[in-house]
DNA sequence: CGTCTTTGACCCGCGC
DNA sequence: GCGCGGGTCAAAGACG
């Protein structure tokens, strides 16, 4: 079985590194958008040129947690498919409850960041787990977390590991801003230092 | 007690 | 229209 512990990984259960680094103003969402097309352009080689790296460390800083130069940290805008009418959500309940459908597929803007695990970022939010699937075409798993620093807040992200570089994580800011702002302390850390053996056993 | 992770099931978007 | 794949829900169990 490939259990990796994602929790490390994303540095989302463990609330010491949010509250060690305070300088953090960690949050893709805020990003200007366009009406429509709810994008961010970078240039090919910002990964590469120490010029145009510094400049969108200066431009994104307030968005992410750190941009770390030379390193494979990395990021990348998806672009919504602004013109092709989708299918409206029917937002019709489920079977469990009458709550409204969750919205599917990312009507908001995606950032993806490229980190190694050295440099996984350990943002200032708190992060709850809901959800694992594994990926057709990628040994790993993709993890996906929402924010819980407030039970309003729509903010998500997935963590997966890049299936070509085993050493490279792959994090997905989806959904909505923060309707919050840093939580100064988590509200609880029951269940954040939870230990590898639930995972390894627990109903299988 | 409150919050967290795990995990199977459900639901929807999209390609064929 | 059907099937696949991905995203989310919610119950159960664990932890501080």
């Amino acid at each position: 079985m490939e259990k990796w512990d994602l929790q490390a990984v994303v540095g989302g259960g463990s609330s010491s590194d949010a509250m060690e680094n305070p300088q953090f103003s960690f949050g893709p969402w805020g990003f200007q958008q366009d009406e429509d097309d709810h994008s961010m352009i970078f240039p090919e080689n910002f990964e590469t040129n120490p010029n145009v790296l510094d400049e969108l460390e200066e431009l994104y800083k307030p968005f992410y947690p750190r941009l770390i130069p030379n390193s494979t940290q990395n990021i990348v805008t998806t672009s919504l498919p602004a013109e092709k009418p989708k299918r409206q959500q029917s937002f019709s309940g489920n079977k469990h409850s009458n709550k409204p459908k969750r919205f599917r597929k990312n009507k908001e803007s995606t950032v993806v960041q490229h980190v190694t695990a050295d440099e996984l970022p350990s943002d200032a939010w708190a992060w709850r787990k809901y959800g694992q699937k594994p990926i057709k075409g990628s040994p790993f798993p993709r993890s996906y977390y929402r924010c819980s620093s407030s039970k309003g807040c729509l903010a998500r992200k997935q963590v997966e590991r890049s299936c070509s570089n085993p050493g490279v994580f792959i994090i997905t800011y989806t959904g909505a801003e923060h309707c919050h702002s840093h939580p100064t302390r988590r509200s609880s850390l029951a269940g954040s230092t939870r230990k590898k053996s639930v995972m390894a056993g627990s109903k299988n």
